[in-house]
DNA sequence: GCCCCTCTTTGGACCGTTCCAGAACCTGTC
DNA sequence: GACAGGTTCTGGAACGGTCCAAAGAGGGGC
C-alpha cells in the first residue's frame, strides 16, 4: 500500500486534483461544501503533501539547512531554538546537519543539504571551508551564526559581542577590587577578541602591567595546566578570567589542587553560560551569550535575504550579560 | 541563474539526458569516451543532483530521520555517530529533528521527516507518543533507540542494558567493601530497571536490608536534595548510586556541604558517563552505555528492515561498562 | 432568451530525475 | 551482403505536486 497522493484524495472527494491542490493551500475561491468533501477525503485516507514533489513544483523547499560544527558543544541549542521560533513562524522547517560526524566519513557535511536544494543557509559556529562557503552563497542567503570570521562577500553574520562580553567580565574584576588578573586565551576569531578586549580594559584602567595572559587550547586540560603555572609564580594573580566555561572548570581545579579556596583565594570566571556552569557544585561566574537572540537575528537575516537577496553582507553583534555566581568574590 | 540540470549536461556533453543518468549511477554499459565527456560536462557546469527529483522518480529519499528528544541532553552524539558510520556505508543520509524544539512550536515534530518521506526512522530517547508511533510503523521501518520503553508491535528496539550497568555499579561498591549502600532512583523504565537491578543485587548479596532508595526526579537539585536527606540519618549510608551523572553531581555537592570528603567518607558513583563525569574536577565513577554500538545496531536494524521488511520488532541490549574513577573508594 | 460578468472548477504543462522498451550501431558468421 | 546477437544509446512515460489558461456554472440586466 503506498501512501495516497492528491489524486486519491481528488477521486474520493469526487472532484479534480487541482481543487484539492487549491483547498490544500487554503485558497478562499472553493465552495465551501466542497472543500469540506476535500478535507474528509484527506483526512479519511491519512494524506500527507509529498515534499518532493512539493518543493520540484515549487522550485522551493521551504527549509533551511543548519550546518553544525559540533553537537557536543551546547552552547548551540539555545541559538537553534531562537531560529526556529522564527522560521517556524513564517512556514518553513530546519534541517540539521553535523559537521564533526560527516567529516569522519569524508564527505562535505553540506552536500546532503545543497542536494535537497534548501532555501537557504545557516552555519552554526566555525566554518569549515571560507572558500566554499562562497560558491553556496551565490545560490542561497547564508548567514554565519554564532561565529566571529571573515566571511564571503554577501554572507551575513550573527555573533555575541565578545568585546563588550570580556569587558563585562574584566570590569566585573576591577569592581570588586583585583588588580593583578589573568586571562586564559583561546586560539580562533573568539579567542583573538576576548584577549584583546581585556587587555583594553586593563590598560583603560591603568592596570596594563597588572594584567597576564597565558594561551591555552581551550579544553579544561589546557585550563588546568595553564592555570597551575599561573598560580605558582611569585606574583600570582588574584583573578583568572577563562576564555570559556570548560577551561575555566579546568582554572578551578588547579586552584583547589593548590589549595587555593574560590572565590577567597583567587576569583575565576568563564564564558558561555553553559550547563556545566550552572552546575551548583561549579556555579561559575560566567557570560550568557544570547544565544536565543542570535539565532532570531540569523532567521531574520534570512527573511530578509528571501524578501530581497543579495546585497551587502550584514554583522550584528547582540548584547552579552554577565552571570555573577559563586567563583568571584573580594580578594582577600 | 538557475541550477543546472541533467539536461543541461546532456547538451553540453552531445548526448541524451539518459546517457547522463546512467553514467552517474556508475553504469558500466557505457563508452569510456562518452563517460568522460559526461562527466566533464557536469564538472564544469557543477552540477548537483536534485534530490527532489530524484526521491520523487526512485520512490525513496535515501534518507532516515532521527527524532531527538532534547539536543541539550548529550549523551547521544556517540549514539549518533555509530548510526552515522553505518548508514553512511550503505549510501544513506540522516536528517535530524529535535522533538523539545519543534514542540514549542506545536507541531508533532515527526511531521516534517513524514512529509520527506524519509525511508525510515530512529527516535532517540524517550518516545513521544507510542500510538502515533504504531501508525508510523506501518509505512516505514521504525527504531527506538536508547530508550526501554513499551513499544507498537514491528518497531525495533535497541538500547544499554540498564540491569547490567546497575549491577556492576552494586557490584563495584560492594567489593570495595560497602554494606549500607543507598540508591538515588529516577522515573520511567529505566529509572524503574536501574532500581530493580540495585535492589536485586544487594539482595543476592544477602545486603537487602542495608539498601536504601530514595525517589528523585533525575536533575541536579534533587539528588542534591535526596542525597542531604540520606547522609543525615543517623545510620548514613557509605555509598550512594546515583540514576545518572547528573544526579550524582547533586549528592557530590551535597556530601562536600555537609563535610563529608568524596571518597573517603562517603562514595558517589553516577551513569551514562556523560562528559560532565570526565571533568577532572568531578570525576565521576559512573557506567558507560555502550553508545556509539546501540547506534550501530539501530542501523543494522533499519537495514535489515529495508531489505526484509516487516516481522516481529527485535530487542538489543548493549553491554554498558564500569568506568572507575575518582569518586568510588573504600569505606573508612 | 441572450449576453456578460464573476465565481468555481478543470485539464494539462511543467519541475528534474529514473527506468524501460526499443532504436541504432557494431561485430562476426555464413 | 544479409542476418543474428550483443552492446550502447535514446525518447517518452512515470513520480506527485503547483500553476495557469480556459471551461463551466450561475446570476443579473436588457
Amino acid at each position: 500500500m503506498r501512501p495516497p497522493t492528491i489524486r486519491d484524495v481528488a477521486e474520493r472527494a469526487g472532484v479534480s486534483k487541482s481543487l484539492v491542490s487549491l483547498v490544500l493551500r487554503g485558497s478562499d475561491q472553493v465552495r465551501p461544501e466542497k472543500r469540506e468533501a476535500v478535507l474528509r477525503a484527506a483526512q479519511e485516507l491519512g494524506y500527507r503533501p509529498n515534499a518532493a514533489a512539493r518543493s520540484l513544483s515549487e522550485q522551493r523547499t521551504r527549509t533551511v539547512g543548519v550546518l553544525l560544527n559540533d553537537l557536543r558543544n551546547p552552547w548551540f541549542v539555545d541559538l537553534l531554538d531562537g531560529l526556529n521560533s522564527l522560521l517556524h513562524a513564517h512556514g518553513l522547517h530546519m534541517l540539521l546537519a553535523d559537521a564533526r560526524l560527516n567529516s569522519r566519513t569524508g564527505q562535505d557535511p553540506a552536500d546532503p543539504l545543497l542536494d535537497l536544494r534548501v532555501d537557504g543557509l545557516v552555519v552554526v559556529g566555525t566554518l569549515p571551508d571560507p572558500a566554499a562557503l562562497g560558491v553556496v552563497a551565490e545560490r542561497m542567503p547564508v548567514v554565519l551564526a554564532g561565529a566571529r570570521e571573515p566571511v564571503p562577500p554577501g554572507v551575513d553574520q550573527v555573533a555575541g559581542d565578545d568585546e563588550q562580553g570580556a569587558r563585562l567580565v574584566t570590569e566585573h574584576l576591577i569592581g570588586l577590587g583585583h588588580r593583578r588578573i589573568a586571562h586564559l586565551a583561546g586560539y580562533g576569531a573568539v579567542g583573538e577578541l576576548r584577549r584583546r578586549s581585556f587587555e583594553a580594559t586593563m590598560r583603560a584602567h591603568g592596570l596594563a602591567d597588572r594584567a597576564v595572559v597565558e594561551t591555552g587550547d581551550m579544553t579544561e586540560e589546557g585550563g588546568y595546566r595553564a592555570t597551575v603555572r599561573l598560580l605558582s609564580r611569585p606574583d600570582r594573580p588574584t583573578a583568572v578570567f577563562a576564555v570559556n566555561d570548560i577551561t575555566c572548570v579546568g582554572a578551578l581545579s588547579a586552584a583547589e589542587e593548590l589549595g587555593l579556596r574560590v572565590p577567597h583565594d583567587v576569583s575565576v570566571a568563564g564564558y558561555d553560560n553553559t550547563s556545566i556552569s550552572r552546575l551548583r557544585h561549579l556555579w561559575l561566574t560566567t557570560v550568557d551569550n544570547a544565544g536565543h537572540e542570535v539565532g532570531r537575528r540569523a532567521a531574520r537575516f534570512l527573511l530578509d535575504r528571501f524578501e530581497r537577496p543579495g546585497g551587502e553582507g550584514r554583522l550584528h553583534l547582540a548584547a552579552p550579560a554577565l552571570e555573577i555566581r559563586g567563583t568571584t568574590g573580594r580578594p582577600s
